[in-house]
DNA sequence: GATTATTAAAGATCTTTTTCTTTATTAAAT
DNA sequence: ATTTAATAAAGAAAAAGATCTTTAATAATC
């Protein structure tokens, strides 16, 4: 027996990444096709306005359980309660967010963020400046009041908007308190037990690909 | 011969672009440790910090053209400057901002760009509330200044923060007026000559991620 | 009713990215 | 000086993802 079989690691083996990352868009797409009064879509159709690959988008369309019938493509109704579903678009998510400067009160105040049943039901900061106040209708409470109300309102995900020296701090402080998801601004990788989940949305990154291509244009 | 050679189109053949997007983590890194007053790093401690494979570091970093030494690792300096001058961080990059909502007026806001030479110069709106004021420091002129404004200014990169609606039509703008990148927030998928580059941003892409992990927990 | 064109679905191939393996280098320890 | 341990570098293998190919289904057309 080979002793460096030392895991049976459970891989996750789930839908991918980017299918899930192209989702929304497609749901968007639906949306509003079903706002002029649409029926049916096809995936060549929907390929070629988002400038996917054919096969791509029934691919990931195939993920939501839903069938086309060809000749005729996907009932888009069916198609948007599929996909709200496996977004949980449907549901609704309160979440707490951390850091009360300037990304977090736009995020706050985004109201893109409606359509997805994701709501920002309390800001936290240790800013005495920002304790107290509001932004956007959200009250902006002490850091010391997250744990007592999240654990009340059984708030599971949270959103790191502070300085990038702040985040590991605030993320242990959430894992310690029952958040379940993470969503990350702070330019760092923070580390958080296995059970957590965490998303990085890092402005850097996408700003580096950009000043990147426009001082080394490709030839 | 085969016909089948269709086209010897120059793949671009350049850096990863995930290679690209950890670089800027790298960047922060390093400029911690040097501020503490480190002078080498090895690949496989980056590595461990950033929960990232050994090589895979070491790796990215050969793109800068840095080598390390064994048994010592890289030089935090020349690592800072070589990733500097490949993101393009060293130089300025003037950029226009089009939606000056909730989103955009936190992109103007946000200090973290400083470090990268991007700095938003001036934003658009067309709407009357907006127009002629300022925004940190940022004035905000009518949309129809755009065009005189870049050119005069020679602003290559442009940012587009309106909502889904009117983003296609600002990127068609842009790309005549001359703007050489886009950088895209609203959550479509816009289509532009192939001069231009695009990178999107998507906070839907992210959030749809977070909230599939949560209504359908990986077992 | 037969044919055709369009489409979804399933499978195969290719490409890209990551991870693993090996080799060579060199500072530190002996 | 010799050995050792840590490391970068280069190459091979594996994994993931995207694209291409083929097949089957079916509505529209003839």
């Amino acid at each position: 027996m080979d002793s460096a079989v030392v895991s049976n690691i459970k891989k996750p083996v789930g839908v991918p990444e980017p299918t899930v990352r192209r989702m929304p868009k497609y749901l968007n797409l639906l949306k509003s096709m079903q706002k002029e009064g649409d029926l049916f879509v096809s995936a060549p159709y929907i390929a070629r306005l988002q400038g996917l690959d054919n096969t791509q988008v029934v691919k990931d369309l195939a993920y939501t359980g839903i069938t086309g019938k060809p000749r005729v493509g996907y009932s888009i109704e069916e198609l948007i309660l599929a996909l709200e579903d496996f977004l949980g678009f449907n549901r609704k998510h309160e979440a707490f967010l951390v850091g009360a400067g300037f990304l977090g009160s736009a995020l706050i105040q985004y109201q893109g963020f409606k359509e997805s049943g994701m709501r920002i039901v309390a800001a936290f900061d240790i800013d005495k400046q920002k304790v107290g106040k509001e932004i956007g209708g959200v009250p902006v409470f002490h850091l010391e009041k997250f744990r007592d109300l999240a654990s009340r309102l059984h708030i599971s995900m949270g959103i790191i908007s502070t300085p990038a020296g702040a985040a590991q701090n605030i993320a242990d402080l959430m894992a310690g308190w029952g958040i379940k998801a993470i969503w990350n601004f702070a330019p760092v990788t923070i580390k958080v037990p296995d059970h957590v989940f965490v998303q990085d949305t890092h402005l850097y990154a996408n700003l580096a690909v950009i000043l990147n291509k426009l001082t080394h244009p490709a030839k």
